[in-house]
DNA sequence: AATATTATGTACCATTTGGTACATAATTGA
DNA sequence: TCAATTATGTACCAAATGGTACATAATATT
């Protein structure tokens, strides 16, 4: 294959875009803006995506989706205390939960904002988040196998709550802020497993 | 005071804005496809709101969270069982799941539009939820005083449980619709009351 | 009836939007 | 070295954006 050599790396290119989608949503993101933050022309950048800003955007939901599944996915299997380390991850939402920069789950804001305006979009939103509650299905499987649950709930509604409580925070957070009002919400809804 | 009478209703048309805001955003949502909706003339419309699309869009947050408010506290007040009214509720978001007309909670999308778009519009829209958060507040109290709730967490606490819970919800049902996994999730989500 | 005041509808506008066309540059393979 | 091919940067553009200016209409007060 000839041609002049790109000079961007395209998964580069693709978190750099997502950063600014993250910040301000993939209407108010303006292709400029766009452009600036990936560092790239627009003959470059509509070569690349030819479907324009709504492939680029699209892109993005993958990517971001597949690495933060592998960081789950791999998290838990690291973890001794699998429980301990399920709640720690919610947990986790409530450390940048001063309000003013409160991006939210990029997943669920796409499906918001998606609703209305690009239903395909809103569905592959919809469905990566559900690659995630499998994966929250999965380790409830396992803890409660191994007895470290004593629920006995199919773990399939409660790998639906425990999204739902994702969801959940990522919206209260950007309401108020208050980390530790965050965290006992955390607490009261995982007291389901105690 | 003189001058040619109004023809139309102030609250007649921030309802009918509020609808198109509802269901596109506040961005999305034309001034045309507003205009349109209110029936009336650009003329009209920036000499009542002087702020333009911002002004009507604040106004619809400050009437829509109005009315809520009021049809939550008289609705409690009418109910005989107030544990079972609450539920009922919560359990009413997932009658229009169906995900083609999923507009979700008009004060949570507007949180999480206005996040990085208008600071101020964010804190109100979070205000006005948590005037939402103080009402739930106020049933549990008094869920509490009566024994109808045995659980000692603080009423605070709990309404923020709640109001995360409705934050939830309204995302949740965003990405798959099935109206009896939603509802699973609110009985599971109530068992911490029984 | 005249005037002051408020409402309405239309014509207009600067700015911004995402996107395209195209000349030029940098490669590879023959 | 010369095509063929792919990448880049710039100039450009039609459409849509929210908003303004202003002439006209309809009312209350005097």
């Amino acid at each position: 294959m000839a041609g002049r050599p790109r000079q961007f790396d395209e998964i580069e290119i693709i978190e750099r875009a997502a950063e600014v989608f993250w910040l301000k949503g993939y209407e108010a993101a303006s292709a400029e803006e766009l452009l600036m933050a990936m560092n790239i022309g627009k003959g470059s950048f509509y070569l690349t995506f030819k479907g324009g800003k709504r492939e680029l955007f699209e892109k993005t939901l993958e990517h971001f989706s597949k690495e933060s599944l592998e960081k789950l996915s791999k998290g838990i299997a690291a973890a001794q205390d699998k429980l301990a380390y399920l709640k720690q991850v919610f947990y986790e939402l409530t450390e940048d939960a001063h309000i003013s920069k409160n991006k939210g789950c990029y997943l669920g804001n796409a499906v918001v904002e998606m609703s209305n305006l690009d239903r395909e979009l809103q569905l592959k939103a919809g469905y990566l988040l559900y690659k995630h509650e499998l994966e929250f299905v999965k380790i409830i499987s396992t803890l409660q196998s191994t007895g470290a649950i004593k629920t006995n709930e199919s773990p399939e509604i409660l790998g639906k709550y425990l999204i739902n409580l994702w969801n959940g925070i990522n919206i209260t957070k950007r309401c108020s802020g208050d980390a530790r009002a965050l965290r006992s919400i955390i607490d009261l809804s995982f007291k389901i497993f105690t």
